[in-house]
DNA sequence: GTCTATATTTTGATAGAC
DNA sequence: GTCTATCAAAATATAGAC
């Protein structure tokens, strides 16, 4: 059965996004896109106008399907605290499902965004948006204390990233005679060293993390039982929990 | 003056570095490597074998100064709480005084340390393990939280590179003239559009984050003046903060 | 729409004079 | 240790037949 025109688009955008993922724009190669697609390298230049373009349509399309996920828990009928959940629950889904987004994304990062064109930088502003939306939300009625939401945007979108870009390094070091000198434990961390690591581990813990740092009202420690609890005296990012050397 | 040889090294390392950040390893020249050191390209190859051992000197030695510096705060005498501060603000400050340091991270991840020999692997294993002693010590003493050590090094040190090394990005929305179409206000923005962003928010956050995510008691929450406090029936990840829509 | 063949440029790397 | 000149390989992009 032949292959149809859009077909080969699609095929060719698959192929790319892999390419990209695994050596960056500048050591994709056009040649090693065709072979990944089985597809002639003419083709390529046939569909897309050259490297640029095609990158440039992956890219976006990578971050709308993000900001549209993100979008649709944003704007649903549930509560900030399970809006929050949903934000990283689709994070964390879509990135899932497409294994090369978060290489990619790194990367672009990395490169300044140099590639990207204004509507794309409008769309990741938009996932950024959606994450707002939820705080906000949350604030107005008194479920979250107020933070700044590009501070709490990177603290959750941070983490996914890197810890589902980080799987191959992660088996590499599984893969290691010897990993540490310090009393590293491989066993102890296998289901993150396995491939694509512990997606249910990370959600829950981000989630957990998410909820407390969200929280108004200073937690209560329970006194330990040798040292006694400090005079609330505020100094800026001074001593860690209040204990002393 | 004239230049010494360690110096003409080092001038190749310096710049060496700026490229691979701006352009990963793919995308770095030679030739222009050669040109922002001010050095004949001939040098390059006199001074180190390759660019692939080059570029490995460089991602060597900027792993060995995070180890380094996070494993004085491991070893340090402080309580586990004030380490904890410690290690962010190790990172923060290696990262800032290397602001070509969170782009090859990030490009390296990508690129799923293939190209990383054993010894940098365990040097990176040992950033992590700086991490893991402290929270164990903090979990001994019981000042912290147990919780899986793996997904607490992503979460202090993902929002860290990705924060640092999304300055560019920001800066170049921060320069669009329609950010986005829901209500996004630039202004409220701008500390974190401006050249590096706002490393002092961005570790005052995690810190209290990560001390927050540590606590041991489950956060009693001020009960809202409306609905009730629910009975405390935990089920996994379940809603946000335990209201409805 | 699909392929072969090729033009053109870039770039990693080296030879060899000084 | 430093520079000039150059080789050789790779990679982007296209022309043109079918």
């Amino acid at each position: 059965m032949p292959r149809g025109a859009q077909d080969t688009r699609q095929v060719i955008l698959h192929a790319a996004a892999a390419e990209f993922a695994a050596r960056g724009f500048a050591g994709a190669g056009v040649d090693r896109i065709a072979r990944r697609a089985g597809v002639n390298k003419a083709m390529i230049y046939y569909h897309f106008k050259d490297k640029a373009h095609l990158y440039h349509e992956i890219v976006r399309e990578m971050f709308t399907a993000i900001r549209s996920r993100t979008g649709t828990v944003a704007a649903g009928h549930l509560g900030p605290g399970q809006k929050l959940d949903g934000f990283i629950d689709a994070i964390v889904a879509e990135m899932r499902a497409r294994p090369d987004l978060p290489p990619v994304m790194m990367r672009e990062i990395a490169e300044g965004g140099q590639r990207l064109g204004p509507a794309t930088l409008r769309t990741i502003v938009g996932v950024f948006a959606n994450l707002q939306a939820i705080l906000d939300e949350g604030a107005r009625t008194g479920a979250f204390k107020r933070v700044d939401p590009v501070l709490m945007y990177f603290t959750l979108v941070g983490p996914i990233v890197m810890y589902l870009a980080g799987a191959p390094v992660r088996e590499t070091i599984g893969r290691l005679k010897d990993p540490g000198p310090h009393g590293f434990d491989a066993a102890a961390f296998s289901r993150h060293f396995a491939a694509g690591g512990d997606t249910g581990a990370l959600s829950d813990h981000l989630k957990a993390a998410a909820r407390r740092a969200l929280e108004r009202e200073p937690r209560r420690l329970p006194a330990p039982s040798i040292s006694r609890q400090r005079p609330t005296g505020r100094r800026r990012a001074a001593g860690g929990s209040g204990e002393q050397a």
